[in-house]
DNA sequence: CCTATTATCCTCATTTATGGGGATGGTGAA
DNA sequence: TTCACCATCCCCATAAATGAGGATAATAGG
């Protein structure tokens, strides 16, 4: 028994992978209650498919793009707030990108799994952005880039021409803002912020 | 002109996510001169799969699993040498494993570049097996996947029950096996061999 | 049986890192 | 100007890791 189309949720998906865009396709036919409406590769024609679309939910792969620069995705697309914005993600992705989305779905995921998470999906506007002075200073970053490639504080002081002292400084603040204590979860924290890449180290 | 299904080259997929696989079919049905003749979600019942199906080429997501031994992938499987082994990748993947497939698409290829990966494939039988006497022991990889939670030595100690000096012993030949000094490198070698995922570590 | 490998344990000395404190000068914004 | 932030430097004590030795027992393979 298949709902009226008036009720289906209308999808709009951008996703770069033509596979995963014929997968996802597939899956959503045999969804009750939801239809694809338009997928597009890349992000050129969003606006213009948000427009000639009116999706309900925009199912939105943020690797399709580089986020270097944390701006908001909904606004620098100029999503509707009242539009539903989905990531759809194949591994991992930064968790501060992930926050943007009102629900995240990995190419994993099956046909249950993807409806349970689109349901439980309760669209409230966000008024205020939130603080975010906890990021790292441009030196801070670049110590981080040293302690991320293995070196000692002693080899970073030399590298930088300061002392032990400040490098164990910056350390310590690195440690504070970010939250993470261990040199593995700041390795992580530089992959997944681009500060470095996995050929910088080994 | 659809060429006689004798001369269509059967193709096996292993590949965990659902839209991916339906993704894969959908744009298998397209190509001439290949088909899809068998899928599954898990390596389980691969073997079978290869006896009751036999597949020209078999397209194997190697993140399906761990492959934390080195192994090799076709004798692990007894895959047999005349059948084609194509990777099946989302992203980054260690290039040891990769350099045993004959083949490797990306979830990213379109019907294209696939086709054309496929048709450049030439099988040919390896008699010799590299020496590999540098793995990881078993043990050495549960030191390892602590190390780069960022667990000290003496939190790897009691997790295991073993002193303070075996774990110091364990890194000292994980450190020699691998050659990896630092944390960051073992970090990232632990990612790239599936010993840990994003989601162990912060 | 012998040998290689592995896992386990140990000592000692040295180097590094951590965590707590504090201080100074510069810069840019409210 | 004042205030927040940043980069720089320092001290102290403790915790942790490293590097270089050595040792024993079990186990699996040729």
């Amino acid at each position: 028994m298949q709902l009226d189309n008036k009720v289906k949720k209308r999808i709009l998906l951008i996703e770069p992978s033509l596979m995963v865009c014929k997968g996802f396709a597939h899956i959503v036919d045999d969804m009750i209650g939801y239809q694809l409406v338009a997928t597009s590769l890349n992000v050129g024609r969003l606006q213009e498919q948000i427009v000639s679309a009116r999706p309900d939910i925009v199912v939105f792969n943020p690797q399709i793009m580089s986020l270097q620069h944390r701006t908001s995705i909904r606004s620098f697309f100029n999503i509707p707030s009242e539009m539903a914005l989905v990531a759809l993600v194949y591994s991992f992705v930064d968790e501060w990108i992930l926050s943007q989305f009102d629900a995240v779905l990995t190419v994993n995921d099956d046909q249950t799994q993807i409806v349970h998470k689109l349901s439980g999906i309760k669209r409230t506007v966000n008024t205020s952005v939130k603080s975010e002075n906890e990021e790292l200073s441009e030196r801070e970053n670049e110590i981080l880039e040293c302690i991320v490639k293995g070196m000692t504080n002693k080899e970073i002081a030399e590298k930088h021409f300061i002392s032990i002292h400040t490098v164990i400084t910056h350390r310590k603040n690195i440690v504070r803002k970010t939250g993470i204590k261990s040199v593995s979860g700041l390795t992580v924290y530089a992959l997944l912020n681009n500060i470095i890449t996995y050929e910088d180290i080994e």
